[in-house]
DNA sequence: CAGTCTAGTTCCGGTTCCGAAACAAGAGGG
DNA sequence: CCCTCTTGTTTCGGAACCGGAACTAGACTG
């Protein structure tokens, strides 16, 4: 558990910014990041209609994002055998990677932050 | 001063991601969130080109991003008195409420984050 | 008061994203 | 089988954003 004043959070959140416009890093959108994270997060399976739900979009929105990360390798899709319907969401190395980076760089911001 | 580790950084940037998605709010791109956020933590005066040499981009993002963050009201514009071609890059009242309101979710999150 | 430099904006075409509706493919029940 | 429901994708017109080049307006120099 952390605790964080709200001036110390937008103190952290404007140094990560900085830091991600400056690296030429994939620009995704606030709904990529998020399907990002909660496929990396979240325990699988990840279905297409599943993240819909859990973000509160419609579903051509994750199948949107899915491809455009798909194309940056961040993410990559399976068909469910089992349900031939389904779409399972996996993750990828590139992914992992990607990450791991944001995280180290959130986290190593985190330690400039004034008290 | 904080110390994150890099799990539990992503897993805050996870949550308040699916908040902001969640919520309708005027969705930025991450350079006018660094514009915004640079407009209204760093001492004033802000202009077009301050704002493009911190960014590391080119003015014509900055006058994009400050078109559309002025239409929803986030930021003003003013010309400077003393020297006519400069912009004066201004706070207003939506874009404190804004920014007072994403400080006030990061923090909150921040307490949900497991050790 | 010409020439030059600076600050910011606008124009160009191309790409990406959006919401809503229509669609294809598979599952499952009678 | 046929009908229906579910899942994910595609299509549509419209809006936003991109980089780079051209442009306007103001300041400053000699």
């Amino acid at each position: 558990m952390i605790n964080m004043r709200p001036g110390q959070a937008l103190s952290l959140w404007h140094s990560v910014s900085l830091a991600q416009v400056r690296a030429d890093d994939p620009d995704l959108t606030t709904r990529q990041m998020a399907v990002l994270l909660t496929v990396y997060l979240d325990p699988p399976p990840h279905t297409v209609r599943g993240l819909a739900a859990q973000l509160g979009v419609t579903k051509p929105v994750i199948t949107r994002a899915l491809d455009t990360m798909g194309i940056k390798g961040l993410v990559s899709r399976r068909r469910d055998e089992r349900d031939r319907r389904n779409v399972l969401i996996q993750r990828t190395v590139a992914g992992s990677e990607f990450l791991e980076r944001l995280g180290h760089l959130v986290s190593e911001q985190s330690r400039t932050v004034p008290m």
